[in-house]
DNA sequence: CCAGAAGTACGACGAGTGTCAAACTTTGAT
DNA sequence: ATCAAAGTTTGACACTCGTCGTACTTCTGG
């Protein structure tokens, strides 16, 4: 079931940055951010197994840098940019605005 | 011996973040910053040992956040603002810029 | 109804990291 | 000279975290 996952409503700085500070996490907020688009979790490029792609969705969840939701048998992932934007200005754009450099 | 330490000229963004999501590092950031001079190793309020506390700066001045240098016995630590904010622009503003929050 | 696709749950394992105590070093003051 | 203050160094230890493989659950399409 799980229709939907539990989301959190409220932000904690310490979750968020250690939600932020895993590299596979951090470049699957920036392919979200690239993307403007929603992207279920099979369609992300990061170098780890199923199952350890589904526990980074978790942590990326309930930190609450992302929305998920169903469709089919796929899950949807949206950035929640808005959201973190306004819990904690700047913080983003400081994280995946980097160009190419890293 | 070490008059001065050695201290990175560049900036690595997963090194940074490794050293600013420790809650004690980024108190000793955050008071670096709310006091706006230098500080001696001894003169911070943070909850841990001595041994933690030269590890705790050792792992902030290799990520480029501070820069230590020696007077008498102690250890004074500047926080490499312009540096960083050169480098990251609005990261320390994002982390260290909240006011009482928690 | 069945087969396959897409994730999830569950252990398990290894590496890293924060922590401390104890011993040592160096500098400043008496 | 001596002593105390301020850090550093060196293990050691516990705990967390990222990782994987395997088994399981659901939903979709034929």
């Amino acid at each position: 079931m799980a229709r939907t996952p539990p989301h959190p409503d409220t932000f904690d700085l310490q979750q968020v940055l250690e939600a932020l500070v895993d590299p596979v996490r951090r470049s699957i907020v920036t392919q979200l951010d690239a993307s403007g688009q929603d992207i279920k979790c099979g369609a992300f490029d990061i170098p780890v197994s199923k199952s350890t792609a589904t526990h980074h969705f978790n942590v990326l969840r309930e930190a609450g840098l992302i929305r998920q939701y169903y469709v089919g048998t796929s899950r949807m992932n949206t950035l929640r940019r808005a959201d973190l934007d306004d819990a904690f200005p700047g913080l983003l754009d400081a994280l995946i605005t980097r160009p190419a450099g890293h």
